[in-house]
RNA sequence: GCCGGCGUAGCUCAGUGGUAGAGCGGAAUCUUCAUAAGGUUAUGGUCGGAAGUUCGAUCCUUCCCGCCGGCACCA
């Protein structure tokens, strides 16, 4: 059987979650899902990114236990799986100290066997009150900008991965194919990356800076940093080195990361893998950055949009639908109210929910409390349409291409429009209950066809064909 | 500074060496099974600007303008 493994990245849980990571996990469980619809064994997997001194300080700020701290946030994200109806199998969190910690600590010390991490002193500019290290571009005229102070020149040991010794190996990965970028053009800005060398990585910190974290094996005044953390997840939650799971399902098929970490893992992570001897993931999916209105979200702005209300208000398959119908698949898009209500009216109200509205209508008068729906089109021109969108959806989504899938399905229906328009079944003509029968089977296979895309939509198409349930799928919003 | 991408109808975008397409929005009209929904039609673009190659360029080349991304540098 075909395996599918996808993964989002984790994100890191220094503050609730955002309608980028929303895009995200949105992408990849519309993969997820389609890649099970053909039948492939599929694992989707999530999570989050737990460590490091950021949170630390967010707990300390809030007056509670980094513990306590991460639980929160992260079920914030688990909960916004949920809601967003995603197909997630597992969700892994890097403070997972039974499933997580034992797999980053093996991949520790087969790094360290391959000599691929060394112990460096590394000296650098630090602000006490930052608690980190500073670049010089960092500084305002020699000083902090946050704190206003010169920052020292301090000495600390860290454990550096030798990144840059697998330049040429990533390299020839990538211009072969092995390893896919997708988008191509971001492909290319990592070889251009590497042509221009890659450093070596600090893997570590000392303890007395960083105690939120996972301990190096063999040093106790060392604790794992975020790197060599966080990207082992993919392999953790398969219960990397000896898991049924990961002898099953590994290499990933596809991770789908933001365009801010291809960097980690088109470099970092494979390099790492490398160094293991295992398969490198077969596709990294690159998404862009959402705008709001067409300016970057930030805080200072106002713009945030907060996911968990715009489900709230529009409901789950309304969020997936814009995000992937407007937002393009592998490039940044804006996202504004205006452009969210008219998608949701033009294409979710009048088009689908309407569609089947009115077929259900039709069939309710044709034959009464039960519809039958039929196994096929007798109509031949209506299978020929079906066949051709299920073909255009396949080839979108081979290509990520998540719009053009959505217009696929789009055109069926604004053939069912069309066609119960030329023929007129509410006469209830000869022949009528032949057309409605068609009508019937046709939304019944969009739901098929929907099913990936917007589940929710899809599930009640199949709940109302076979009873009474006559509610709008997707009231009008004024 | 280096590398790359983009600039096509009001909006979002597709596209081809032979003088352009879709969806949305707007207009007219037909229709009532349907969520003031649906169908049809018309309107709508000198395909960023200039030059060149070509019988012919929106699609190839060069230059220019504008926008964007990556990297480096400076702050």
């Amino acid at each position: 059987m075909e395996k599918f493994y996808i993964t989002t990245s984790i994100p890191y849980v220094n503050g609730p979650p955002h309608i980028g990571f929303a895009l995200e996990i949105i992408q990849a469980d519309v993969l997820a899902r389609f890649n099970r619809r053909k039948g492939s064994a599929v694992f989707f997997l999530t999570g989050t990114d737990e460590h490091g001194l950021k949170i630390a300080k967010s707990a300390k700020d809030a007056g509670v236990s980094p513990r306590e701290f991460t639980d929160s946030i992260s079920g914030k994200f688990r909960d916004l799986a949920k809601k967003l109806d995603i197909s997630n199998d597992d969700f892994i969190r890097t403070t997972d100290a039974i499933r997580h910690w034992p797999a980053v600590q093996t991949v520790w010390k087969q790094l360290k066997e391959h000599s691929d991490l060394e112990k460096r002193s590394y000296e650098g500019l630090y602000c006490a009150g930052c608690e980190a290290f500073m670049a010089e571009k960092d500084l305002a005229e020699g000083l902090c900008p946050i704190h206003k102070k010169a920052p020292e020149p301090v000495k600390e040991e860290n454990w550096f991965f030798l990144l840059s010794k697998y330049g040429p190996a990533l390299k020839e990965k990538l211009e072969s194919g092995e390893l896919r970028i997708v988008p191509e053009s971001r492909k290319n800005e990592i070889l251009e990356l590497i042509k221009q060398g890659l450093q070596d990585v600090s893997f570590s910190r000392p303890k007395e800076k960083l105690q939120w974290g996972i301990p190096v094996p063999d040093d106790d005044t060392q604790v794992v940093y975020v790197w060599a953390d966080a990207l082992t997840n993919y392999i953790s939650a398969l219960g990397y080195p000896s898991g049924e799971k990961f002898k099953e399902y590994w290499p990933a098929s596809v991770h789908a990361v933001g365009k801010d970490i291809l960097r980690f893992h088109a470099t970092i992570w494979p390099a790492m893998l490398l160094s293991l001897g295992l398969p490198l993931p077969k596709i990294i999916f690159v998404h862009g950055f959402i705008t709001v209105e067409g300016q970057k979200m930030s805080k200072s702005l106002g713009n945030v949009i907060d996911p968990f209300s715009l489900i709230e208000k529009y409901g789950a398959d309304a969020v997936r639908y814009f995000f992937l119908r407007e937002v393009p698949a592998a490039e940044d898009g804006d996202f504004s109210f205006e452009r969210f209500e008219q998608r949701y009216n033009a294409d979710l109200a009048s088009g689908l929910g309407n569609l089947v509205a009115r077929v259900l209508k039709m069939g309710d008068m044709a034959f009464g409390e039960t519809l039958p729906v039929p196994a096929g089109f007798s109509d031949k021109q209506f299978q020929s349409v079906a066949d051709e969108a299920r073909k255009g959806i396949d080839g979108a989504l081979d290509n990520f291409q998540f719009g053009s899938a959505l217009e696929k399905i789009w055109e069926v229906m604004r053939f069912c429009d069309k066609y119960i328009d030329e023929k007129k079944p509410w006469e209830q003509k000869d022949g009528s209950r032949e057309v409605i029968g068609d009508l019937l089977f046709a939304i019944h296979e969009l739901a098929d066809f929907l099913e990936p895309f917007l589940p929710g939509a899809a599930r009640k198409i199949t709940i109302q064909l076979a009873g009474r349930d006559r509610a709008a799928l997707f009231p009008r919003a004024v």
